[in-house]
RNA sequence: GGCCCGUUCGUCUAUCGGUUAGGACGCCAGGUUUUCAUCCUGGAAAGAGGGGUUCGACUCCCCUACGGGCUACCA
């Protein structure tokens, strides 16, 4: 039997980072497996659609690089893939359970049911619909055939699952092993709402098996329902496809899991894309196949030492057995050394192919070689790719203020004649590879420290001690702009 | 409250009964560099607690604690 699996956001906002994870995950088992990866859109709940999201899910999935083999914007034979137009299936279906006494409809209002909730939560209990008050409530086993058909006209009603008194629920999960709930523990849950859409548990399990889902790969979120799961495929004797469910994703620190909120207060991205106000990993500049791999390790180790992975080494080396149990702590600053490693050994020219908006700004009137080389002389002090903008500020502006101490170390020295030496090899056309001789050959008697004299011209340019070789930056900057800004600091120095 | 899942350095993790408990991020120190960053070398840093089982437990079992998830006509 083919591997398939499937990937099945809700579109009620943007991707965040779990989904992500989520959705990576089942990519990779499905590859690695030479299988199936599948994308459905559990879009049942109608009034939670967020306009936007699916297009938004589908393009985060674009960009990472993680594409459905089917889906609604895929190829595929098992659709249609949202789960709104799969509404007759259900019907379909759930006809079934009834008819074998498995689902039951039910007419209890939904205030009256809330009442009844809120009631026992006041005395300190708790509410669930199911084998021991069933038979109290407003439902087709309580009322009269005849009063059931009339009640099923109106439209008004629900459909349950009817679960069993007694049984031992045994179901496997192959992250974690064997998982046994009591049905005695389980409430009827509803299968049809009200208006003729399913639930998540029912559509997810009528979905999966006619999409012949092989695994279900999901959050542990879901861990809870998987018993539910069970005696929905058991109701319909329809085999089950195998469990893992991933370890939740946590906040960097506190407590519970990461939230949208945790990146706008912690500074760092939640969503692969920009959403609404939020910069997403895309904005801030990740390689998405770097996001990937500092996913892959929430929740995943190779079992080597290794940590650094394209995509390939990615579906290469994964393993469910490795997969971990306990929610991982989301930590960016290993995602941007991560990020670091990859920069690192890209090759320049893709970087600036591939992510052009972060060479614009400024930079328009340099050509090609020139962007390259100032790129290449600055990618080592990168993390992101925004921090591109920052690093090549020297280039494209000159120093607002000078670093006082720096001023205050070279004064004794008598830095204008050291920056006039600087002008007249700049006026000379002396090229830079020949500046550190000259100095050498200018200050034979070393009257003047070298590393004054560089910090000297280092101060001109810069403003202050920090950034790449100086003189490399004196060679990729116009001639001009140099002697503006040695001349600047002469200027300074004199008054 | 009930049910389910989990728990090794601050964080991500290795260990599948016998190890000086390893690696990585971060942190600290040193080196490289004209400076900062990168890079290189080194360092500090962990088995939640209590019972068992065993010649021997981080590893297996139980209890406790803590953390997390679920408990909707949301997914």
């Amino acid at each position: 039997m083919s591997v398939r699996v499937r990937f099945a956001p809700s579109p009620t906002g943007a991707l965040h980072i779990g989904g992500v994870r989520t959705a990576l995950f089942n990519y990779l088992y499905a590859k690695k497996q030479k299988g199936s990866f599948i994308l459905r859109i559990e879009d049942t709940d109608q009034r939670r659609m967020v306009e936007g999201a699916e297009d938004y899910i589908i393009a985060a999935l674009k960009w990472m690089n993680i594409e459905p083999d089917e889906g609604p914007n895929s190829a595929g034979s098992f659709g249609p893939y949202r789960q709104s137009e799969r509404k007759e299936i259900y019907e379909k279906e759930v006809l079934k359970l009834i008819s074998a006494g498995r689902a039951y409809y039910a007419f209890d209002l939904p205030n009256t049911l809330e009442e009844t909730r809120k009631a026992y939560e006041k005395k300190g209990e708790s509410f669930k619909y199911g084998m021991f008050n069933r038979n109290t409530m407003l439902n087709s086993l309580t009322l009269s055939e005849e009063e059931t058909a009339e009640k099923i006209k109106t439209g008004n009603y629900v459909i349950r699952l009817k679960v069993e008194k007694g049984m031992a629920i045994n179901v496997e999960d192959q992250v974690r092993g064997n998982i046994l709930v009591q049905s005695d523990e389980l409430d009827d849950k509803i299968l049809m709402k009200g208006g003729g859409m399913p639930t998540y548990h029912f559509a997810n399990v009528v979905d999966d098996y006619y999409m012949k889902i092989s695994h279900v790969i999901r959050g542990e979120e879901w861990l809870p329902s998987l018993p539910l799961h069970k005696l929905i495929y058991d109701a319909f004797n329809w085999p089950l496809p195998k469990f893992m469910h991933l370890p939740l994703i946590l906040k960097p620190q506190g407590k519970g899991k990461l939230s949208k909120r945790d990146g706008a207060q912690l500074g760092f991205p939640v969503y692969p894309l920009a959403w609404e106000k939020n910069k997403g990993f895309k904005e801030r500049g990740f390689l998405p196949e770097a996001l990937l791999n500092y996913l892959s390790l929430l929740g995943w180790n190779p079992g080597t030492e290794k940590e650094i992975f394209t995509i390939e080494a990615l579906i290469d080396s994964f393993d469910v057995a490795k997969i971990q149990k306990g929610g991982a702590r989301f930590d960016f600053e290993k995602a941007r050394w991560i990020n670091h490693k990859f920069l690192s050994f890209t090759e320049g020219k893709n970087i600036l192919k591939r992510f052009p908006e972060f060479f614009e700004s400024g930079m328009t009137k340099w050509s090609e070689k020139t962007k390259l080389a100032v790129y290449e002389l600055l990618k080592d002090r990168l993390f992101l790719l925004e921090d591109f903008e920052k690093q090549v500020d020297v280039f494209l502006n000159d120093p607002k203020e000078y670093d006082q101490k720096v001023i205050r170390k070279i004064e004794k020295h008598e830095p204008e004649k050291v920056l006039s030496f600087f002008v007249k090899l700049l006026e000379n056309d002396v090229p830079t590879e020949f500046w550190k001789e000259r100095v050498q050959t200018w200050n034979q008697k070393a009257e003047t420290p070298f590393g004054v004299i560089m910090q000297s011209l280092r101060l001109a340019i810069v403003g202050d001690l920090s950034g790449p070789d100086i003189l490399k930056v004196c060679n990729l900057i116009e001639k001009e702009v140099s002697l503006k800004r040695l001349n600047n600091l002469i200027t300074y120095l004199n008054n």
